[in-house]
DNA sequence: AGAGTAAAGTTGGAATCACAACTGATGGCC
DNA sequence: GGCCATCAGTTGTGATTCCAACTTTACTCT
């Protein structure tokens, strides 16, 4: 079928078909690279490329002395779903995942009132959550939500849930994410190096068309990384 | 200073510091595979794999028989901003960019004046982009904007320029993006194969705090892809 | 001088071998 | 039975070597 296009690429995409059409479930296991070397007659070079480039996509995930697996998580994530992992991923790399948070309450944001779409001078609940990577802050959040819902534990991570209690079902998260440079209270909590961008991730869930918590995340470009990616020889190419 | 990392991550360590801190500016040419074997005092893989993270980071590009260069876009871009590059980054792979461009006014669609903040039975100017690859299309943008604003001339790419001549300036362009199961048009369109996902980035352009186009792309996840990576051996592990 | 050619250098792809760290399972020992 | 050590298998990393395709530069020949 193919023709002259590189070895490993064989071996990704029909691996890569077999896992999207869900012939390879998630979980199942990934021939490993002896096996890929045997079955598609390859050397131990494509076998372990097509690996990489597999696990570089999320389809896949490996483990030392485990093997690879169909990743647990779809093929492509909302930012929203993919952050959720954070603290299993941290886990999986062999970091111990933490997170600060403190509330404070009752303060009036007008620019904050507008994206929950109250009255500019209701007052909101601020949570600003640091997550660390063994001590280490690699993550900033800062929620909001309309004092009203707030029901005075801590858990902001756990927005659906505590929603439930007020009878309010999310059904929607949206999103504006882009990169910029960091203001310096970012820099300081984050402790960025000079020159370090960010990823601002602006994030409402709604339920219904009622939007009932807002968040800014801001993830150092260091440390996490969104690439928009060609499917091009090393991923890019320059023009002439 | 560092200590028993991957070799190759020293060297992907310091030259994307000297990049992000501007010491090596855009266009500037990166050693090559043989000049940091004997500057890091690594093996020709480490120094490969190196260069190899680095332009998937899209930090640099390489040209077979030129070497690699500092690439012209910043570190990171916003998706939008990206997507400026399609034409050159098509070329730059060696394939020839073209699109349909395809403009059917006076429409009411109330779910898009919704984004557009107008009236839900005013008529709104749509077009759709068929961006192709060697004929092949890889991309499909619908955009809607206001009919008050289109001046009968195709060209939708240049929103801001065309706008200029409204007295309009645009401020800001904010995007939502999630991935999806392709609708059948979708399918048809871009001939997608069973099973690829979509990314699906819904973009508002802005004049101050009125929007002034918005837009639907679709990008099919086998040909450009969002990545949400770890900063891990082989960008993600297995949890447990 | 100008044009065509040859040579050197570079990247992308690939094969082969090696080794440390880790996992899972097996089997033996208490 | 329960616990521990061993061992085969796997991944991540690395070195070395080779080759095709390409670009750039320098050189030679007309």
């Amino acid at each position: 079928m193919a023709n002259s296009d590189p070895v490993y690429l064989r071996v990704v995409e029909d691996l890569r078909r077999q896992i999207t059409e869900g012939l390879l479930q998630p979980g199942a296991p990934i021939p490993s690279r002896h096996q890929i070397t045997r079955k598609y007659g390859v050397g131990e070079t494509a076998a372990r490329h097509a690996l990489r480039v597999l696990a570089q996509e999320g389809l896949i995930i490996g483990r030392v002395g485990s093997g690879h697996r169909v990743r647990q998580r779809p093929d492509l994530l909302p930012l929203h779903r993919a952050q959720a992992h954070f603290s299993t991923d941290m886990h999986a790399v062999g970091r111990r995942p933490t997170c600060d948070v403190k509330t404070d309450s009752a303060e009036a944001r007008p620019d904050i009132a507008v994206r929950l779409r109250i009255a500019a001078q209701s007052p909101v609940t601020r949570t600003r959550i640091v997550y660390r990577s063994d001590g280490k802050p690699v993550q900033l959040a800062v929620s909001y939500e309309p004092i009203v819902y707030n029901d005075g534990t801590d858990d902001v991570t756990q927005v659906a849930h505590r929603l439930g209690g007020n009878g309010l079902k999310l059904t929607e998260v949206t999103e504006h994410v882009y990169a910029r440079v960091p203001q310096p209270v970012e820099s300081d909590v984050l402790d960025l190096p000079a020159g370090v961008h960010v990823l601002h991730v602006e994030r409402t869930h709604w339920a219904g068309d009622k939007p009932v918590e807002t968040s800014d995340v801001i993830i150092p470009c260091d440390q996490f990384r969104l690439v928009y990616t060609l499917p091009a020889p090393y991923g890019d190419q320059i023009n002439r």
